[in-house]
DNA sequence: AGCACGCCGACT
DNA sequence: GTCGGCGTGCTC
């Protein structure tokens, strides 16, 4: 018999399926040692059959399996298929995905512990002298099975030597798992429905649509819901997969799982050892486990019999993996549930609105959950004009308002949280005395200063603008192009309120995953009064005593260059004002701008997620983003200029024919140099066009020519990417 | 990925 | 003349 294997090697040149002559037990998912070359690896048995094309006599045998059981499944290998003819990865990659990292080349294996257990109870035979060997073999009559560095440690490793020669004592080998988070258990408590909990869990039961959207806002109570689905499919006797954004932030959730399905629940995130994620990988693989709850990678969770997926904060940009393979975990849940027969929830107080509009459509169930559990009230939100602050005069970062309310929080015992809108190294132009800001004028997308070259650039269409000396709008001359940086921010806090106690949390802070939450619990423990940070704070994590958010720069999100920016800034701060005011406090937020008069701040200030749901889509549709158009642009690096735009004018003049073949379908079409021109001493280059949906046809025709001319010169293709930098 | 084969520059 | 630079191609 002959085996197709496809070697662990994430390269085109080797994307191939290799036969080899089946000498071992090996399954179709098995991991198999192979000879390749004069190497030898490590490879996947994908398919086996009668005969190979090729003559016996060049074909090589299987060294080995790399364990007996078979590590992949069946879907898994399907899966491959799709996910090498979506995104057009090497095949090695995509399996890549379906094992964790540290298993490949066995950096890992299964713990063993030898226990001890007692095979002779007759112990005439024993020198009454020999007191450590008596009280051993007393120790593990009266204690039965015992793991043998205990008893080594107790009675002494010769004694205990002496006795296994001796016959008394017989060793054994176990199996143990490494469990992470040991210690992480809730007692559980009942838990009572409230109308629109049970409306929910009755709807999704219901419906016989695949998708199911749970539009439920801050403290609706959807984890609950989650819950309820997961154990009826759990009694039903199928498996699970839970997905949230970052795994290390929710501890909590984990306990509550664990305090229902105690060691049906699997875990798997980048913090665990190596050892702790084989184990618990092979826990779901054997069926010993049928919870897998994660980050994004935990969509290729090892499970046969998929009952159900949850997606918890659906709208998450960390769903979308940003370097190869792009997968999109949507996607994937799509794929795994279809094969499986299983259903997906996904759950947000924001949704992304590509994904509304499949719920209002119709595509996908839309259910609502509009109440807050205990009748909590969702925290006021004030928005500051930083316009005025600067008209009075006032040069610091807080405006009258915040620090007021500041004062106040203080005074009354409560803690508040201090967050910062910043993200990358993206600025872009903002008349401090109105609020006016550049924008490019065919694409209406906020354009990008470029300090090095002292321009103005529109990341969408490449277009130049020279950089403005005075606002066009009101004449001022105040034009900022970044936000407040921390350090001041926090010096500035420290004058304001000298007794308060103020950590500080960002990316400049290069922080370990522990370090992280340790500032986090810290806060949480009331053992600071403020905390200042960026994006992280805004996710995981209640704070009871926090009852004050200051957001200062609220608007610098909102103009990023970014088609997706208002959406973001949306979703941004209803999870930041989500963080102050929890069941008996009530919560303030004050939202600081330039741009007071924002539809999109107003509208995220009221909670109006479906007024600004409106807006946007509308938006969307007259300009030609998605989800009605997508951006693709084919990326060009190279190490010498010269190359890279050879290179580039091959892809471009073969783009463009097929770009005038269909020009209907276009909404913008060009190539140019990338906005930042060089990356890691890589010169870049790109054809950027925007291309109606519904034509992956044509998006593969460009596939087809990255593949054509990518060799030394690199070149890829990216669909709506996250950024355009 | 890693190794062999192969075709041009600077050296004993 | 040869040693060796790493560009190109192949591995069942």
């Amino acid at each position: 018999m002959i085996a197709q294997v496809i070697v662990d090697i994430a390269n085109s040149q080797v994307d191939k399926v290799f036969d080899y002559i089946l000498t071992q037990n090996a399954q179709i998912g098995s991991r198999v040692i192979v000879p390749f070359g004069k190497l030898k690896i490590e490879g996947i048995v994908i398919g086996i059959k009668e005969k190979s094309d090729l003559p016996l006599e060049k074909l090589k045998p299987i060294i080995r399996l790399v364990e007996e059981d078979t590590a992949l499944t069946t879907e898994m290998i399907s899966l491959m298929g799709y996910m090498v003819q979506k995104y057009h990865i090497p095949r090695a990659l995509a399996l890549r995905q379906f094992l964790p990292s540290e298993m490949r080349k066995g950096k890992v294996r299964a713990k063993l512990v030898r226990y001890a257990t007692l095979s002779n109870t007759d112990f005439s035979q024993i020198k009454k002298t020999a007191t450590a060997r008596l009280s051993a073999l007393n120790y593990l009559k009266e204690k039965g099975k015992t793991p043998m560095p205990t008893l080594n440690e107790k009675f002494g490793s010769s004694a205990v030597k002496a006795l296994v020669e001796q016959g008394y004592i017989s060793v054994s080998e176990e199996r143990v798992n490494r469990q992470p988070y040991a210690s992480l258990q809730e007692k559980g408590k009942s838990v009572t429905y409230s109308q629109e909990q049970q409306n929910a869990i009755d709807t999704f039961l219901k419906t016989d649509k695949q998708i199911t959207l749970l539009h439920g806002v801050t403290g609706s109570g959807k984890t609950e819901v989650y819950l309820n689905l997961i154990e009826k499919t759990i009694a039903s006797g199928k498996t699970v997969i839970m997905a949230v954004p970052e795994i290390s932030l929710t501890p909590q959730l984990l306990s509550q799982l664990r305090s229902r399905f105690k060691e049906n629940v699997s875990i798997l995130h980048s913090g665990l050892s190596a050892g702790e994620k084989f184990d618990e990988w092979w826990r779901l693989r054997s069926g010993e486990s049928k919870i897998a709850i994660g980050a994004r990678s935990v969509i290729f969770a090892p499970l046969e019999n998929l009952g159900l997926i949850v997606i918890d904060e659906q709208h998450d940009p960390s769903y979308d993996s940003e370097t190869s393979p792009r997968y999109s975990t949507i996607e994937i849940a799509e794929f795994r549930a279809k094969y499986n027969g299983a259903k997906i929830i996904m759950g947000s107080a924001t949704p992304s609105v590509g994904d509304y509009l499949k719920a209002t459509n119709g595509e996908y169930e839309l259910i609502k959950m509009q109440k807050r559990i205990n009748k909590s009230q969702m925290p006021e939100i004030i928005i500051a004009d930083m316009r005025a602050e600067v008209k009075k005069g006032n040069p610091s970062p807080y405006s009258s308002v915040l620090k007021a309310e500041l004062q106040d929080c203080l005074d009354n015992g409560n803690q508040a949280i201090i967050f910062l809108n910043r993200r990358g190294y993206s600025k872009q132009i903002i008349c401090q005395s109105c609020g006016y800001v550049a924008k490019c004028e065919q694409c209406d997308i906020s354009l990008n200063y470029h300090s090095d070259t002292n321009i103005l650039k529109c990341h969408y269409c490449g277009q130049n603008y020279a950089m403005l000396s005075a606002c066009p709008e009101c004449g001022g001359v105040n034009l900022k192009y970044s936000g407040t940086g921390t350090q001041r921010v926090v010096e500035e806090l420290k004058k304001l309120f000298p007794l308060a106690r103020i950590i500080r949390m960002d990316n400049d802070v290069t922080l370990t995953k522990e370090a992280h939450s340790k500032i986090l619990n810290t806060f949480a423990s009331h053992q600071a009064d403020i905390l200042v940070g960026t994006q992280m704070i805004a996710k995981g994590h209640d704070f009871p005593n926090c009852t004050l958010v200051g957001i200062l720069d609220a608007d610098m999100s909102l103009f990023f260059s970014d088609y997706r920016s208002q959406e973001r800034t949306f979703q941004l701060l209803t999870q930041v004002a989500g963080r102050s005011g929890r069941a008996d406090k009530k919560g303030k937020v004050v939202l600081q701008t330039y741009a007071p008069s924002n539809e999109v701040l107003r509208l995220s200030s009221k909670y109006d997620y479906e007024k600004f749901y409106q807006r946007e889509i509308d938006l969307r549709k007259v300009s030609g983003f998605p989800p009605f158009a997508n951006i693709i642009r084919i990326m060009v690096e190279s190490d010498t200029e010269e190359e890279g735009i050879e290179t580039l004018k091959n892809v471009y003049f073969e783009s463009k024919d097929i770009y005038e073949e269909n020009k209907d379908e276009f909404l913008f079409f060009n190539k140019m140099k990338s906005p930042v021109k060089r990356i890691k001493r890589k010169f870049r280059y790109q054809v950027l066009m925007r291309l109606k949906c519904g034509n992956d046809d044509i998006l593969n025709k460009f596939y087809q020519i990255a593949t054509k001319y990518n060799g030394k010169t690199l070149v890829y293709v990216e669909v709506n990417p996250n950024s355009l930098v």
